[in-house]
DNA sequence: CGACCAATCTTGACTCGTTCAAGTTTGTGG
DNA sequence: CCACAAACTTGAACGAGTCAAGATTGGTCG
């Protein structure tokens, strides 16, 4: 649960200053996948006492988009975080409870990144999203049968 | 611009009450694809005057829960709605408008729909969200070369 | 054809995730 | 060690969407 070594690596080799914020977040984010802003900001106070929402979402804002997090936003969810970045996979969101897992494309490892007719879009990437229902929420709303 | 005479019939097999307002939306949905709520109650007054936005909401939440419009929602965008249903047809989105447009997938009727490791769920859609730059914005922001 | 009732619509307030803005603090290169 | 821009704090604001209560209306049945 500490702050790991390689948040420090990871936040110089992108050009970011290295503040206590930062370390934080991404640790948060390592260590709970999927987890939404809310849930990232208690992780946060927990390790370094008060730190304001602005800050959380600003170092949030820095990570996506050097890559460091991957923000995903199912439809009907708020925004959700994770640190696997680069290796293509994709999710499976329950439609009753929201909860989300990784998964690996069946296909290969760009798969579907070539649409039939892209309507002149340079496409750079192929975000797949599966809905159904998770174990738990099948279990629950299923008869005895 | 007239109110399809197709849409009576659509609400009627879905069981659902035959009303103006409905009937523009449909109708609007049709005419403009991927449009966000705002655009369809633009469209739905200019048809039939004063209508309440909640209206709106409630008939689109109504016409999605029944299948007869799709709702889509990419990342940073709000809810956008389409009349092509039951398709499998994907979106390839402009990172830098939020353009949307329709391409169906290479690989066949239902792709990716198996997953390597599905954790349990039980799939029963695989939404497809490319990523890329549309023609226009490549055009803009490309040098002369 | 007329009345009834639940579904639908109107009105208006409200929630909440996220962003904006101004001022203070702090990491980093020189 | 200093200076300065980047990052953080504080507090207000925004906007898509939802909630709630009461008025209308489509569809059904007598």
């Amino acid at each position: 649960m500490a702050t790991s070594p390689g948040s420090e690596q990871l936040l110089r080799s992108a050009q970011l200053r290295v503040t206590r914020p930062r370390m934080a977040v991404l640790d948060a984010v390592h260590d709970h996948p999927h987890a939404d802003t809310e849930q990232i900001i208690a992780s946060v106070r927990t390790r370094l006492g008060d730190v304001s929402h602005q800050a959380v979402y600003d170092v949030l804002r820095a990570l996506t988009s050097n890559g460091l997090v991957r923000r995903i936003q199912p439809s009907n969810s708020v925004a959700r975080y994770e640190a696997r970045v680069g290796d293509n996979h994709h999710h499976v969101v329950c439609r009753a409870c929201g909860s989300i897992a990784d998964v690996d494309c069946a296909v290969g490892e760009t798969p579907c990144l070539t649409a039939n007719d892209d309507h002149g879009f340079t496409i750079d990437e192929a975000e797949v999203i599966y809905w159904g229902t998770c174990p738990a929420c099948a279990a629950s709303s299923a008869p005895s049968s």
